[in-house]
DNA sequence: GCGAGCCTTTATAACGATAACATGCCGGAA
DNA sequence: TTCCGGCATGTTATCGTTATAAAGGCTCGC
């Protein structure tokens, strides 16, 4: 077919122009007459003329790509990445594609230098991560991007003192509301599975989001009712068998996420009692599995398609050297057959 | 911090040697002396130098970044994306990650010039396609790439004359196998749910092997109980109440993908049947929500996980210059409660 | 003792664009 | 007529690498 990729100086050729005129022509600079411009694009569309973007990126230091980085497990076996997750990739995706920006996705794996990685080496001009294992090693690496002014955004916490911008759910009400529907539903004995340790801040905002609404409606916390789980199914199934052989009363469960409800569900079913008769469940993320669980699970809904928009949005700001603050999404309950109704 | 990102120029004056040995001693080049790479190497690292991979991009004319395209809809509303690519899309992450290569991913959107605004913008090496709207166009589109010589691989049918290659699952004997499953359980009316059309020929090869399995057993094909349906649970909700409208009386629904399955049960159950006892159901894909239906679904499961290794490692090959054929990946059966016992 | 050949290194030319500076032309004010 | 400013374009430098050619030094054989 075609003996070699066409290059601005073949385009130059044929209209009789100069190279860096056929270049300001593609780029629709106002310093080209409107005519050249015209003969210009239209020998560049018959050639099939593309910018290399390479060189362009090159010269004018500017890469049009945000990279994003995923902090999953995934290489262990096929431990499938968490599904709130993944709505959250697609959701970044399209909003990075209407953006008219690429977008460059990996795991945050071997290498630990990301900025280097990515920023250094011209590959993006920011990036979004998405996930962090444990908070406090996170927050260490992040104050290292800060040092080099990075630009970056993270999806997560918002705590006070936290290095760079970060956009997450607002985890505290949301629970609060959560736990307030169950209270409001005759539950009195709510237990609260997952980790509350500062390695995972969202989970204790939500637990104080829980002791809030206890507190509420008069209600002393009991702490043997909260008991740690990592998000996963299986931890959320096996904390709440744990919570059920110390012999504990409850006649709820909030999970601290919707692959931690949906693992206790399994485990109160298996103890013979019935959902939501017996025990109440609720979740939160609003993950696609919810709504099909037995009985499909109530929970808390995180607005992935929002939060992805928001991220793309902010990271753009921070690059053009705007000044942002952390930002907060509201959550929304979705009530549906886990929590049962008024008894 | 930093005045300016370090070249290897900076790191040529400090170790006294040329940038050129520079280069070439951070690429481990036989040609450089080991005393001289290890002092560049360690220069290297205390500049926290990186090579920009924009000039290397341009100069070598590689970029060691696979593109991955998805054809979905993502545009009209909050309609999530398929949850089966998603699985794919997690898979091809990791493969590609694990690989030491750069994953762009995109939405085919806006422009159709797949091949120039990837790999003739020099951006990628090689293109990865996953979904096809309408089979006849895209297969158009694929031609055109094979006449600019564009390295790509492609998920879904493997037809004879197809232009590239495509790795996809093996739809036939997977369709075929899960009826006999249905058959083999004493079920004879078994619809099938989903669009055999030319545009959509995965589910028509899957409608092949569901005529086979039926052939295999002596019973005859009844086109009635076909009934076209795209992929998504509104269409199969929908699609099997039609079919339930018709007055037909049938045993169980073979769903040519999960999404179309988990819609058909809600419409059957509307209909007062109950699952399995009145009508089995059975899908196609195993998408994670799969195995939290209500009954779990039985359905034909893709290996995702090997098919994303597949797509990153045939793509590599390819671009290569490796002559590849195109693959299908067996399936395999995911007995659950959806499809019911003996009868 | 001198050229051949190997090892290592340097010097210089791409790669394909954009940015900055210089130029030529034309019309209107002086 | 002359000069200046704006418009359209051309010229040249530059981005930071990798690739290629050239060159310096050192050993070795004759």
């Amino acid at each position: 077919m075609s003996e070699r990729k066409p290059t601005s100086f073949d385009i130059a050729y044929r209209a009789g122009v100069s190279q860096a005129t056929v270049s300001r022509a593609l780029r629709d600079s106002p310093l080209v007459n409107e005519e050249t411009r015209r003969r210009v694009q239209e020998i560049a569309r018959e050639l099939n003329y593309k910018v290399d973007k390479n060189a362009r990126n090159l010269r004018s230091q500017k890469t049009r790509t945000v990279a994003l980085l995923l902090n999953e497990d995934h290489g262990t076996g096929d431990s499938l990445i968490n599904p709130f997750f993944l709505s959250m990739v697609a959701s970044i995706i399209s909003a990075t594609a209407d953006r008219n920006y690429d977008l460059l996705v990996s795991f945050q794996q071997f290498s630990e230098d990301w900025h280097a990685d990515y920023e250094d080496a011209n590959r993006a001009d920011g990036i979004i991560f998405l996930g962090y294992g444990d908070y406090t090693t996170y927050v260490k690496k992040l104050n290292h991007l800060d040092e080099q002014d990075a630009h970056y955004i993270t999806w997560g916490p918002v705590l006070p003192g936290q290095p760079g911008v970060s956009i997450g759910c607002d985890n505290y009400n949301g629970a609060r509301k959560a736990v307030a529907h169950l209270l409001s539903l005759g539950r009195r004995d709510i237990a609260f599975v997952g980790g509350i340790g500062e390695g995972s801040p969202e989970f204790k905002r939500r637990y104080e989001g829980y002791c809030q609404a206890l507190a509420d409606a008069g209600i002393t916390v009991n702490p043997a009712l909260q008991i740690d789980a990592e998000t996963s199914e299986d931890a959320g199934y096996h904390a709440a068998l744990a919570l059920h052989e110390r012999g504990l009363r409850f006649d709820a469960v909030f999970g601290a996420s919707d692959l931690i409800a949906i693992g206790a569900m399994k485990a109160v079913e298996e103890a013979g009692k019935t959902i939501p008769d017996d025990v109440a469940i609720m979740g939160f993320d609003d993950i696609p599995m919810a709504a099909y669980t037995h009985p499909p699970l109530s929970t808390v809904q995180q607005n992935t398609k929002l939060a992805g928009e928001l991220l793309v949005d902010s990271l753009l700001k921070l690059m053009e050297g705007e000044k942002l603050e952390s930002f907060l999404i509201p959550a929304e309950l979705v009530i549906r057959g886990s929590c049962g109704g008024k008894r």
